[in-house]
This record gives C-alpha cells, structure tokens and sequence, in this order.
DNA sequence: GTATTATCTAAGTCT
DNA sequence: TAGATAATAC
C-alpha cells in the first residue's frame, strides 16, 4: 500500500507528462486520453513504450484497471506489457488490467458467458494437433482420400473461413467458394466444415479459432452481454494492429462501439499473418469507421544502427503496398551486415556456429546476445548440431513445444477428459493408452453410435446399459471400467488438489507404469516428461497459493485440475522459459522473433525457393510479404547482422541446390560486405583447422572493429577446454576389447556392468546392467559406451 | 486384440 | 530424416 502511494506521487509531480522517457510524438499518443487512436509505429520506435505509457496514464487520471482491456498476440507480449505497467505504477493496479492475447482473454470472458451460447464452461481447448485428428477421422469416415482432402489444408480453410466470419451454411450457399471446392476437386469441404464444427460442439469442445468466433458470436447474439462488456472496457488497446483479421476487428469494434476509447498501434510493413487471414485493410477500414480519429506516426528507431535501418529501408522500399513512412535513427552508423556463404546447410551451421563464438569472445558478449532466426522451423536442426559441437548453450523457441510431445498430451488428455468428459479427441487418445483392450473395432463401434444419435462418444459409453451397442459383452465391461475410472476422476476434481489429483491419474491409469516398464530410452525420457509436468502442476498449485493468500484462504484446497488446464491450455513453449538460465543462443523462425530485439541477429537460409517460400513466389503479394518477413528479420537487430546462405541443402531426403536469395541483392551493397573466403572457415577442415580459424581475428571483425579485448585469450583456453572435454567423453567409441565384467559409463544411463557380448564388432550388442535404470541391450556403434575398468 | 516390422510420405509461418 | 501408418506376425 505504502508503495502504491509512493509510486502514485512521483506520477504527479511529473504533471502529467514524460519528457524524459518520451519523444513528442509519443507522448502525444500516451496523454490523448479519449477518442480512437491510431499509432503508425515503425520498427524499434517504442511502440510498446506507448502502450504501456498510455495504460499508466489511464490509471493515473483514476480510470479503473479492471476496465482498461489490451490485447497483444501472443503470450510474451501480454507478459512483458504486464511486467513494463508494474514497473510503473506499482504490482496491485497493473495485476488488475485485462492484458492478454486475444485467445486468452476471450477465453476468460467465455468461460463466464459459455451456458448463453450453449457450451459447458468447463469446454475444453482443442489445439492444432487435436484438431487435425478430428478432421482426419471425419475424412476417413466419408471414405475420401487424405491425399487429396489433406487434413492440415482442410484445417486451413475451415480455420480461414471462421476467421472470415464464414459460417459452415455461408460456406456451402456462397457460389464462389463452391466454384473454388469443385475446381480443386474438393466439393466436400462444407460438408467436412459443418459436421467438424457439430462434432466440437457436441464434444463440448472450442478450437483456437472458436474462441474468436464464439466471442463474437456472443455479442452478437446476446445483447445482455454485449452491453455489460461494452461497460467493462471503457479503454481498449490493442497491439500489432496490422495482424489483426476480420473476426477479430469485429470483436474490438463491437466491444469499443459505446466508448470509442480505441487505440491501434501497428506497422503496416511489419504484417505477416496475412496467411492466417490477417488483413492489412483493418488499418484503413480503421480510418473510415472512425472519422475523429488521431493518427501519430512513430518514425524513430531507437534499436538498430544506420546500416540496419538503410539496408532494411532498402528492402521494404521495394513493395507496393505500404503506407508511407520513413523511419530514421540517431543511433551510430554500426557495421556492415556481413553475408555469410556455406556449401551445405550443415557447413551453414558451423559458420553460423564458429561465428557466434568467434564474436562472443571479439566483443565479449553474452550467449543470450545472440539469435538465430530461420523461415521454417526445419532449418533449426543443423544449427542445433553446430552449436551442440562448440558446446555453446541455446534454446530454441517454437517447433514442437512441451505441451505437444505425445507423452506429454496423453497425460493431459487423462485430465481434460476428466473436467470434461464429451472431449473427443482426448478420450480417443487415451480410451485404449495403456491398453486395455478396447481395439478399434470397439471404438469405431462407438463413434458410429454417437454420430447416428448426435451425441458425444462419452454419452454413448456412459449409457451402455441403457442404450446397447452392438459390442461383445467383454468389450462392454472393459469400457464400462473406463468409465467409471473416468468418472471417479471427474468426481474427485472438485475436490481434489490439482496436483495431488495429477498425480493419482498418471499413476492410477498406468500411464508412468506403462512407461516406466518399457526400459527403451526413449520411454526413460518420456518417463521424465511427464515427471517434469507434475513438477510443473506442483508449482503451479504453490504459487497459486501465494497469489491467493489474501483472497480467499479460508480452508480452500484448490486450486482445482480446471484451474492448470486452463493456464496452460493456450501457452506455447516459448512461455516455458526457464528464468533462472537464460544466458542462451535463442532459436526461432522469423515469425517467432517479431517483436523482440537483440545485440546479433543471424538470418540463415537466405536461398530462393527457402525465403521467399517456393509457396510464396508465385504471387506477388505473397511475396510482399516475405519480403516484409524478411524486413522483420532485419530490423530485430540492434548491432550487427548476419545474413547466411547456402548453396546446396538437405530437403525432402534429398540434396538440393540453392541460389542467393532475391532479399539480399535488394540490399545496397554499399552496407554489406562480403568476408574474402580465405578469411572464413575452409570446406571440411578438421578440428585441427578450425581452432587455428579461432585464433585468428577473421577479417570482418578486423576491417570495422578496432581492437580485441584483452581477456580474448583467457575466454578462448576456457572455451575450448569446455569444447574438448565434452568431445572426449561421448563422441570417441573406446570399446575396443570390451569384455564381459567390466564396468563401463553411457551418457544418459550412468554406470553399468556388462552382462554379456554378442554379434561382431561393427554391429556388436551388449547387454549391460545400469544401477539407475536397469537391463539394457546397446548396440556399441550407437551407445558410445566407455570403458571404465576392467 | 496386441506388438513388431516395413513402408510411406511429408516439411510454412502461430494462437 | 523421422514420424505416422499399413502390414504382418503373434
């Protein structure tokens, strides 16, 4: 409380405005406090620095944070919005603000509203993953083929056509969208849209797309609900305007229509979700559908150097489509962005690798300095080795997360299932994991009865005995089982601790049993998966704790199962982050990084046919917007930039050569240079070369940065010694002359004992005792075994 | 109904 | 290359 009124009266004595921590503009943006705003904001010209300004304005001229709404994009945004309002007006009146992603608030408000538009509110959350499933089974049901109805296009459209407010009756009545189905040999989509959309319903089930829809769909159609909402939000904020899709303009412009306090903050030549239906028009229908509108243009940038900026110029000059803008820095002229060549995209990595360290040592940066940023997550890999290789630490951020791993799903589909209990994909995926012997058969059995009477498949089940199906009695009784375990779980969920009821469900149903019993290692990491995520339930359950002492800390259990779902059900893995250590080399696509800045940036796969996407260079505005993907890139730079291609690379199976891409001869090659070859790491050099290639300063270092750091040479003996001793460890198989008897060390399992030798020596089998983990079989050339004593 | 093996085929970006 | 699916054996 002290703190609040603290806060509270620097804020005063500041009248009302930032000189120090604004520029004109912005602060023009942050105290018009009333009417829609646009603010056009280039790359790195303090965007959210408006946003999060303009939200402690608000509440310093006593608007309520409970009635100030700001929706980002993803998770991190919401996040780091939050942590820049705590910042600055203190932890109780930030905590109070609506700020989150689209998804996620929506999300909340639905699950108050959901019995006025026919859902449980305890619907559970279907990903992609989830989604696809369900538009794979529906396919297969109507007998047609996967090849031709793929299961992710469908998805795509149904998802595009929701997002266009496209109802699966608009869909099949519009004659150009039939037109567009018959031509591609695909007349079924509406249908495949309608029964999707019936199943999740009946599944009691909403997709990502469906928390938009429903949103919408909500205020639409009732009124009662509209108005309060309308209420609520006196003062909206939304981020990344530029991405925004037809859906998701109506929520805002219904939710905004009473006050009209809107404010859109984007960046036209920044949009690139134009895939997922966003719709740069937003921006002018925004201009149209408010005629008092303000409109501030931020066209400083505060984060990158000159020759970033002008080679970013350079680059986003060559659209058409863009709403004029200029955007300009103070900052330091910097250095050249520096091309990178490689033959393979293995060698890729190496250079990307070698270079890193090569200029973490130069400048004496931190690993956390650096980022990687590629078109598709495929192209993670190869530098994942690289790095492994020099053992410089990373962390990649996107590509299959946490919450998709089949492990990790199954578990948590035994608890979505539990809330709630018509969640078909869940209950699909667990009814015969472990087994327990409800084949196929049973279950299509199921499925069959539940389509022909509209219900769910738990429906079905539940009411067996009821409602007979025509299953043998001994398969009855085993779905019987499951059912009552099922319902044993449901029952104690409201009850029950989430994370004592976690763990009762992992081992009760025999998931980790299952797993545990199974000594591949893979099962020992799957094994430790799920142990991490009951640590993670765990956690969630103590903090939850201390953020509701002051609450209700009666003898309140809680939190409830509901309560994790619903925290994790919309977090990606980028929102796992481990705080503690964090010094790391970050990994991500391009579409990841929006948003976020550092010292170097790599942008590797620079190859026609890779980035452009060969599915974009067709069509002009498709390449639009690689282009301005790539201007996304650039621009997430502040010091320096490294632009890496490949001449030939895996893809398919198969070696493919690749051409310069098209992006980097838009640049002016007045801000790029071009390390003489010599200079970089030779083709196939052996360890040997490649340490001399450290120690020697290379040449792009030389010619724009004066000195080397004193401490270089220390770091460079500390670094390799790291380098080598994880080398000697694992990578050199020293089993020759193995025998039965002797005691020998495995990387994931520890130290073992050999039981007994088989086969001859290239593909030579041990059978090896593990104290921590068991009786293995190892093929050597694989376990890279090593000797201990005899 | 279950487990193992062989074959196939997919790889664009996110909530 | 790896994960998913189909085919086969048990």
């Amino acid at each position: 409380m002290y703190l609040w009124v603290f806060q509270h009266s620097i804020f005063f004595s500041g009248v009302g405005s930032y000189p120090d921590e604004l520029n004109s503009v912005q602060q023009q943006a942050v105290m018009c406090k009333d009417g829609p705003i646009m603010v056009i904001a280039g790359a790195g010209s303090g965007k959210t620095r408006v946003l999060t300004y303009r939200i402690a304005q608000l509440i310093k001229t006593q608007v309520n944070p409970f009635s100030i709404l700001a929706l980002t994009f993803t998770n991190k945004a919401a996040r780091e919005m939050k942590e820049r309002v705590v910042q600055i007006v203190g932890g109780t009146d930030a905590q109070n603000v609506w700020i989150g992603t689209f998804h996620s608030i929506f999300a909340r408000i639905l699950r108050i509203e959901a019995d006025k538009i026919g859902y449980p509110s305890n619907f559970t959350i279907y990903d992609t993953i989830d989604s696809k499933n369900q538009i794979k089974a529906i396919i297969k049901e109507y007998g047609l083929d996967d090849k031709v109805y793929k299961p992710g296009l469908v998805l795509n459209r149904i998802s595009l056509s929701k997002n266009n407010l496209i109802t699966p009756l608009l869909y099949s009545e519009d004659i150009m969208i039939q037109k567009e189905d018959q031509q591609s040999n695909k007349p079924r989509l509406g249908e495949i849209y309608q029964t999707y959309v019936n199943r999740c319903f009946n599944a009691g089930v909403m997709d990502f797309d469906d928390l938009l829809y429903n949103m919408n769909y909500l205020l639409t159609e009732i009124p009662e609900v509209l108005h309060k909402f309308q209420h609520k939000f006196q003062y909206i904020l939304i981020d990344e305007f530029q991405d925004t899709n037809l859906l998701q303009y109506s929520i805002v412009k219904k939710l905004a229509a009473l006050n009209e306090n809107i404010c859109v903050v984007g960046d036209d030549a920044q949009s690139i979700y134009a895939f997922r239906g966003a719709n740069i028009q937003n921006i002018l229908n925004f201009q149209k559908d408010y005629q008092d509108l303000q409109v501030y243009k931020l066209e400083q940038n505060y984060r990158s150097t000159k020759n970033i900026i002008n080679a970013a110029n350079c680059v986003i000059k060559k659209n058409n489509q863009q709403l004029h803008k200029e955007v300009w820095t103070h900052n330091e002229e910097g250095e050249l962005l520096t091309v990178l060549k490689a033959l393979t995209d293995n060698e890729e990595g190496r250079q990307v690798a070698h270079s890193i360290f090569d200029s973490k040592v130069n400048y004496q940066l931190f690993n956390k300095d650096f980022a990687i940023l590629y078109r598709t997550n495929a192209q993670s890999r190869a530098m994942e080795e690289a790095l492994r290789k020099i053992n410089i630490p990373y962390r990649i951020y996107g590509g299959l997360s946490f919450y998709q791993r089949k492990e990790v799903k199954d578990l948590l589909a035994y608890f979505r299932l539990t809330i709630n209990n018509k969640d078909e994909e869940s209950l699909k995926r667990v009814i015969n994991y472990p087994a327990r012997g409800i084949g196929n058969r049973t279950v299509e059995k199921i499925m069959v009865a539940a389509e022909e009477t509209n219900r769910s498949m738990w429906e079905i089940m539940a009411n067996l005995k009821k409602h007979p199906i025509p299953i043998s009695s001994a398969a009855e009784s085993k779905v019987l089982d499951f059912v009552s375990k099922i319902k044993s779980y449901s029952f104690q969920a409201g009850t029950e601790n989430a994370y004592k009821l976690a763990e009762l469900i992992a081992s009760s149903s025999g998931i980790l049993k299952d797993l545990y019993d199974n000594q591949s290692p893979e099962a020992l990491s799957k094994y430790e998966n799920l142990q991490e995520l009951l640590n993670g339930i765990k956690e969630f359950a103590e903090n939850w704790h201390k953020n509701n002492l002051d609450g209700e800390s009666d003898d309140f259990k809680g939190p409830y199962l509901s309560d994790f779902l619903q925290d994790i059900e919309l977090l990606t893995d980028s929102d796992v982050g481990d705080p503690n250590d964090n010094d790391k080399v970050s990994l991500m696509t391009i579409h990841a990084a929006k948003g976020l800045e550092f010292p170097f940036v790599y942008i590797v796969g620079l190859e026609e046919n890779l980035f452009p996407s060969q599915l974009a260079v067709n069509s002009r505005s498709e390449i639009e917007e690689e282009r301005r993907l790539f201007y996304v890139a650039l621009t997430r730079a502040r010091k320096k930039v490294f632009l890496s291609y490949a001449t030939s690379r895996y893809r398919w199976g198969n070696l493919i050569y690749c051409e310069p891409s098209r992006f980097m001869e838009e640049i002016d090659s007045k801000y790029l240079s071009f390390p003489d070859s010599l200079d970089g790491p030779p083709m196939n050099r052996g360890p040997q070369r490649s340490i001399n290639w450290f120690r020697k300063k290379p040449k792009s270092t030389k010619t724009t940065h004066g000195h080397i750091p004193s401490p270089l040479k220390k770091s460079l003996v500390q670094l390799h010694k790291v380098a080598k001793k994880d080398n000697q460890d694992f990578e050199y198989d020293d089993t020759k002359g193995l025998q039965v008897g002797m005691e020998v060390e495995h990387q994931r399992f520890g130290f073992g004992k050999v039981l007994h030798l088989e086969g001859v020596l290239p593909n030579q089998k041990a059978t090896v005792f593990f104290s921590s983990a068991g009786q293995k079989q190892l093929l050597l050339k694989y376990a890279k075994l090593k000797i201990i004593e005899n």
